[in-house]
DNA sequence: CAGGCTATAATGTATAGTCATATACTCGAC
DNA sequence: GTCGAGTATATGACTATACATTATAGCCTG
């Protein structure tokens, strides 16, 4: 009911934010999921009451920021979203082993469900407790610990999680094929390894680590949070910036190949 | 003379990708310097023989990306760098520390000319050997040391380096009013503290530092490659990532310098 | 000279088209 | 059934134009 609201932050007085905004919304709150086919120019224009130039112009901006991916003849797709966040990039902790060319294998040490604690409830935006997944796994490089995961998972938001083992899939990728498109957070420090997690990683207390602490949330409210604990000389972030890629747009446009979803 | 070259990675082969690879690179370049104007669509219509649809594209492009910023009847600006890095916000430790409401103060502990070692030339990406400066500064929050700032300047990309004493302005600021728009690549890790960066940064060795490697470069060479060494606990990089701002274009426009919102 | 008004110059939004290009799909030849 | 040619379709590039918005610069008045 937002009927005769003060002028402050105006909903979009423009026919081309009110499609952005629409369409983000969609992508970015899970409704149209990833490799989801959006609608046609023809269908916008109809839908928004505007001309071609003017979805297209969205569209393109949209394509731009790697939230959508356009092919012509088939459409305009709904991104898939790790090949995006590249400026920061924390990849799949199974692709860092990978390139270290390491046997990678995982294990969960901890599994628990409850409800959110105070200071969770403070990550995760709600006034009441939540229900959560606890979830302690542990990444391995070969023989060697290579990263300790602590996760919470918001039940609410992600109730298929309470019945899932994640015996085959590590909760981070399994999270990322249910919640594609996700604002995220990083917090990054060094520590030193507390006790227990020196005895999961096998180094000696006091080990400097590299935290990486995680929150991903949707529109609506933060689904998971994770804290990665990597001992310290076996892991190092990287973050490039360029402001816009060098490639054409050619080759922005048709990245991954195969993965073609079609709901609707 | 370009006659039927292999199709690999040809030049821009439209006229937007012309002028978008012009714009950029004359500002990456720093031709352009900060808060230098842009010539008007009027101008750039006629130089690239196109409409006025096309250059516009462009550089909404390009102040979407936050390279420029545009204001009406005044024109088209090249951007202040560090308003756009926001992706991973690493300030100016000035105004690090004066966030944390200490007061700050730096010196410069060593200052030192030479040329670039063979593994330094790797960094710098030359072949012969550059003419470098080495600094180690240290960054003081109240009387506690807050940051060591070990680092490299490419005298040949800044000449003007060379007779500078940094007394008043740490290299980090001196640098940004140069070279005002840059290509940067951040290495994060986690790291013991030597024993000579315990002694600066009175904590004991041994004590988990974070260690924030970054090249700085522009399209030419690299430019300044420094290593930041904060005392473990005292530090934490906060980085947030949100494909489209969810603001207007129209508060996007006119940022101010107190804009910034902290994000958590 | 202060304060306000206006003309103007720049961007901002949007329309309505054209032609180009890539490609999913169909359909026919084999 | 498979391969390949043709076709339909959706995006991509671009033009030409119109009107809106807004901040600057200069003018005009008191």
């Amino acid at each position: 009911m937002r009927t005769s609201r003060p002028r402050t932050k105006q909903g979009p007085r423009f026919i081309h934010e009110r499609i952005l905004a629409d369409i983000q919304g969609k992508i970015l709150s899970g409704r149209w999921a990833a490799g989801c086919r959006i609608p046609i120019e023809q269908e916008l224009m109809k839908q928004y009451q505007c001309s071609r130039m003017t979805v297209s112009k969205v569209l393109t901006r949209l394509a731009h920021a790697g939230l959508i991916v356009r092919r012509r003849k088939a459409g305009s797709f709904v991104g898939h979203p790790h090949s995006q966040s590249a400026v920061l990039d924390i990849p799949d902790i199974k692709v860092e082993v990978a390139a270290l060319d390491l046997p990678y294998s995982y294990g969960v040490l901890h599994r628990h469900k409850r409800r959110s604690s105070r200071e969770e409830r403070e990550i995760f935006g709600k006034d009441g407790a939540v229900p959560m997944l606890e979830l302690d796994c542990l990444h391995m490089a070969g023989e060697q610990p290579f990263c300790l995961e602590q996760r919470l998972i918001n039940l609410q938001a992600v109730p298929e999680a309470a019945s899932e083992t994640f015996a085959e899939l590590a909760p981070g990728a399994w999270l990322r094929r249910r919640v594609p498109w996700m604002l995220a957070e990083h917090r990054i420090r060094a520590a030193a390894a507390e006790p227990e997690a020196a005895a999961a990683l096998k180094i000696k207390p006091r080990t400097p680590c590299l935290v990486i602490e995680r929150t991903t949330r949707d529109v609506a409210s933060a689904i998971t949070f994770v804290r990665l604990i990597y001992p310290g000389n076996l892991h190092e972030l990287v973050a490039s910036f360029m402001p816009i890629a060098a490639v054409s747009d050619a080759d922005l446009r048709d990245r991954s190949p195969a993965s073609r979803a079609r709901s609707g």
